[in-house]
DNA sequence: AATATAAGTTAGTTTGTTATCACTAACAAG
DNA sequence: CTTGTTAGTGATAACAAACTAACTTATATT
């Protein structure tokens, strides 16, 4: 299709693929046979550009967390104030779930995870970044009273992140039949409600 | 070791592994053939026992829904007023999750999500009878005065239900280093004292 | 225009997976 | 003690997986 391509452009090609079908098939059953035949050229040329299948896993790993990191970042730089700070936070988490949706499964699924520690790694620092972020938030709230100070800003990270993995649950579950990014928010106006006090 | 059993017996064992084994490498890519070594007897053998592999997760789908549904029933019997039976349903649920581990994993393994339609819908009856169980308990709790009216029933049990799978995300990517059902419930106590107010 | 470099291909090898088949052996009932 | 039933086996078919080797061709540089 596309002819010969310089080896940086064919390896995003063939990263970006591979989050593609990973949704579609799953991301343990996915192989390069399927990466090379949705980009148009041969299975062997895909170890031309990675040496292993599991390289090939962590730079999809790595990918994700520098885009995911970049949204965090863009979300809060164009926020001011705790909540609205909060918001956006879990607003680019549930549109990023939403633009790339293998992701839960991909954070969640143990046999990348079993097989490649180094995967397991990135993806443990990457939730661990965005709580850290949340937490920031949180206590920034509390200072300004805008979230009660009973509840340690640790546990209000949690109740959100779940509630962002709960939803992201139900929307694959139910196969995705209602809007991730308005039912999260939904959800996030309530749970914050009760936590203004 | 055990020698010939009844067919019973090890249809039972089998699934009993599968689950087990699902937990330590992944439902995804769990063989037959390990199944088998686990078990001791020959890798045909399991075929004399379920005609299919799709059929052999159906079968650990359907034990799995069938203890589930028999716990829930079991918290709820012991528990009386509202806000008892709503703990005791979440702590059953937490303690189901961590006897059996590979629970969360199965959700997003591909068998489920892509190629067994039947066990999707098994899956998602079972998801949809937690969360009923949950609204009749919460809106029981606000009858009572135990649960604030400002919140739908149906998003409070979106909340808990996200609680609960949130904690056993991180439960599982941590390396299970902290209790699921002590660190569950805690986060239950503060959700549910926000909601109490 | 010649040449080096790097992207890509065809044709394998090896290993692992589900499933089948013909057969064996344990066991219960007559 | 025979006999029908059924759990279990060994061999293997059929196929898909990751990866390799040797060859080919596009592109940039000199």
């Amino acid at each position: 299709m596309s002819g010969r391509q310089t080896a940086e452009d064919r390896k995003a090609q063939i990263v970006a693929v591979v989050l593609q079908i990973a949704d579609e098939i799953g991301p343990d059953r996915l192989s390069t046979t399927d990466v090379a035949r949705a980009i148009g050229i041969s299975q062997p040329a895909i170890f031309r550009h990675f040496p292993t299948k599991s390289a090939l896993w962590l730079a999809v790993a790595e990918s994700v967390s520098e885009r995911l990191q970049r949204d965090w970042a863009a979300a809060e730089a164009e926020a001011s104030g705790a909540h609205p700070r909060l918001k956006a936070l879990i607003m680019a988490q549930l549109s990023a779930i939403a633009k790339t949706p293998a992701l839960p499964s991909l954070l969640f699924s143990r046999e990348l995870q079993v097989e490649n520690m180094a995967l397991r790694d990135v993806f443990h620092r990457l939730l661990g970044a965005f709580q850290s972020r949340l937490i920031e938030a949180i206590r920034d709230g509390q200072a300004t009273g805008d979230i009660c100070e009973t509840v340690s800003p640790e546990d209000v990270a949690s109740l959100l992140t779940s509630l962002v993995q709960g939803v992201a649950i139900r929307w694959t579950l139910g196969a995705r039949s209602f809007s991730l990014v308005h039912e999260g928010l939904r959800l996030f106006d309530v749970q914050i409600a009760l936590l203004r006090r």
